[in-house]
Order: structure tokens, then C-alpha cells, then sequence
DNA sequence: AAAATATGTCAATATAGCTGACATAACCCG
DNA sequence: CGGGTTATGTCAGCTATATTGACATATTTT
């Protein structure tokens, strides 16, 4: 049940035992909690602007992709937000409801509803990405651009091995994304 | 009351203007989404262990911080979290209920409550460290150290400025505490 | 026509946070 | 000493975000 590596514990008061990472378990406890402090901060940058629609992350991270992925499916919102659908549909809603997303029948398959922002809402989301990308600008543009690159692989490599085609893909689709409409094959 | 720069917004068709920023709006766009995406997949690693505890994340952050600087008080443990009293009322008596989680009266000052993992608490903390860490170590094994570096100073440029003093005395704190008992000056 | 898919909805529940109000004990200061 | 401040606890009620499970509807696929 416990631990595996959990050999010589400050059970007593002996030195905690850093051994089993050849050159520095330290440098990555430093990072684990670096990386929660620097998302902690990173998410809120939001909150005040959000406050003043009533609206909450849940609703941010909602405008962000479709407004990154115009066309997006129900289906496809769900697996990047990694949320059930009764979760999804009290925040959706409330954007639609609110104006600020539109749902549009599908060309090729009528049951689905595709989400694009109005504009109120493309504003709103460009805003509020603006708003969290200050925190960006200001710390790559502190970088050289290889630190930059390192960066961003380290991000990417962070993700689960079996996510990282399909965030690439959404990277590229996001980025190519004329205004599309219809999905790539499943 | 609009967003500053969202001139060519996508209300009929036209791709979206990318031209605000020098030359990397996309990049950045990017970052922010990995960032996101690397954080979510990041926090899950620990679950499935809590779960077989029937703890959920506020109790991983509350256990793992109390682990890293053993002595921590009530009040240094809200500031880190940051979160109330009454949110951490709850996870943290579950911890000391459990056994998991120990405190003692200040020596100097009687009214502070000091936090204490206990050894079955230094156990779990550790392991779930374990599972947090592995990510981080598959991540920075595949890095120069020079990449490293700049991962590392990236997080750290990512937090707060304000905030960036104490969570670098708190990693050197963590790191220098031996199995420590006191706190320091406030 | 039957099966599978995409979505919506109702209901109940859990977790993690919040505000506000009030209580207790210990410390600090004049 | 006595009053103010600090550290913490606790009660009560609220909100936001998520969950599971069950069922409904329309549409596409086979």
C-alpha cells in the first residue's frame, strides 16, 4: 500500500533521503510547485473581467475554443475540456443564452450543433485572451528565442503522450482555421 | 468597451487579423493553450492514488506543502493556497483526523497551531510526489540542461512578481529544511 | 427497420471554493 | 492590568463546477 521509494522517511529526523534521481530531485520538486504557482497566478488574470459578465472559467475556457475553433463540435468541445456533457451544457447555455456563442446545424450531419462566437463574443474572448497574454509577452519577451522554443517544448512534452497529435492538431486547425466549418474525419 | 485590437473580427467570413503583435500572436496563442493542456494532464497523475484515500486535490496541496515545510502555520499555508480558513478548515481536519497531518503548539507563540506530516502523511505526500514527478523527470531527462534552465525560468517568470520573492524563499526554505522544527522570523 | 450516434435533459450528489458572523485563546502594548 | 490585535476555529448558507445514471429525440448508418 505505501510507498515504494519511501525508504529512509523522516520518521525520526534524519535528513529526507534524495537519492534515487541521479542529479536532482530537488531542482524537479522546485519545478512541480513552480508550475502550480505560475498557473495559479496565470488563471486569474481572467477573473475580473469575467466577474463583470457573472461568468466563470468554466465559461472562459468554453469561449476560448470555440472561439479558437470556429465549427467546433459538441463532441470535439467535450474532449478537449475533458468534461461531461452535463457539465458542458449549464456553462454553454448560459453563452448562448447570453449571445455571446451561436450554435449552427451541421452541413453534413444535422444532429450537430456547431459552435461559432458572435462577435460579442469573439470580442470577449479576444479580450480576455489579451488579458492572460500580457503575462506571456512579458516573460518570453524576457527570453531568447531558443529559451522560447525550450519553453514551449517543454509544455508540449508535458502532455500525456497520447494527447499531444491531437493538441498539435487543434494547434494547427486553431492556426490555419480561415473561419471553417466543417470537422476532419474522426 | 471592446477589445482594443479586434478589428477584422470574423462576423462574415474574413480570417481572422493576426497583426497586433510583432511576430508571434499565434505563438503566444499557442502557449497559453499548452499551457492549459499540460497543466490539466499534470494534476491528474495524483488522482487515482487520492482516490483510494477518498482525498481529492485540496487535500494533495494542503499534504504536500505541510510535507515540504514541515512547521508551516494555519496563516503561511492560507497564503500559500490562497484560499480561506473555512476552505481549509475542511480538508485540513480530514488530514489530521486521518492521521495524516499533525499539529503542534508554536513554541514561540502558543496560539499558532505548526503543521506536521505525520510518517504515514510523509509516505503518502512522497508518493504522490512520485507520481506527480515522473512526468516532470520523462520531461526533463529528454532536455539540455540549458533547456532546463530556461523551463525553469520561464515558470518562475510566469508567477506574480510580487509573489515571486516569497515562493523563491519558499523553495529554499523547503530545500534547506533538514526534518526542521522551528519557523523563522516572521 | 434496426442500430448507432450526437445531443439534450432531469435528478441527485460531491468537491471546493466563497462570505459573513461570531468565539476563544494568546500575544502585545501602554 | 486591561484593551486591542492576532491566530485560529466554527457555524451557516451560498455558488460554481464537476460527477453518475437514466432517459428522450433526432438523424445517420447499416
Amino acid at each position: 500500500m505505501n510507498s515504494a521509494s519511501a525508504k529512509a522517511l523522516r520518521s525520526g529526523g534524519d535528513p529526507p533521503a534524495r537519492d534515487f534521481a541521479p542529479e536532482s530531485d530537488d531542482a524537479i520538486f522546485d519545478m512541480m510547485e513552480l508550475f502550480f504557482f505560475a498557473y495559479r497566478d496565470f488563471v486569474k488574470d481572467a477573473d475580473r473581467l469575467l466577474e463583470k459578465y457573472k461568468f466563470g472559467r468554466a465559461h472562459h475556457r468554453v469561449l476560448h475554443f470555440v472561439d479558437r475553433r470556429p465549427g467546433l463540435a459538441i463532441a470535439a468541445l467535450l474532449d478537449i475540456l475533458k468534461i461531461t456533457k452535463q457539465s458542458l451544457n449549464r456553462v454553454l447555455k448560459q453563452l448562448l443564452d447570453g449571445g455571446f456563442v451561436e450554435a449552427r446545424e451541421g452541413a453534413n450531419d444535422r444532429r450537430q450543433r456547431l459552435l461559432y462566437t458572435s462577435p460579442e463574443g469573439a470580442a470577449l474572448a479576444r479580450e480576455l485572451a489579451r488579458l492572460q497574454s500580457a503575462r506571456f509577452v512579458r516573460v518570453l519577451s524576457g527570453l531568447s528565442p531558443d529559451a522560447r522554443r525550450s519553453a514551449t517544448e517543454f509544455l508540449l512534452a508535458m502532455i500525456d503522450q497520447d494527447e499531444r497529435a491531437s493538441v498539435r492538431a487543434h494547434l494547427l486547425v486553431a492556426a490555419a482555421a480561415p473561419s471553417a466549418g466543417e470537422e476532419s474525419p474522426p
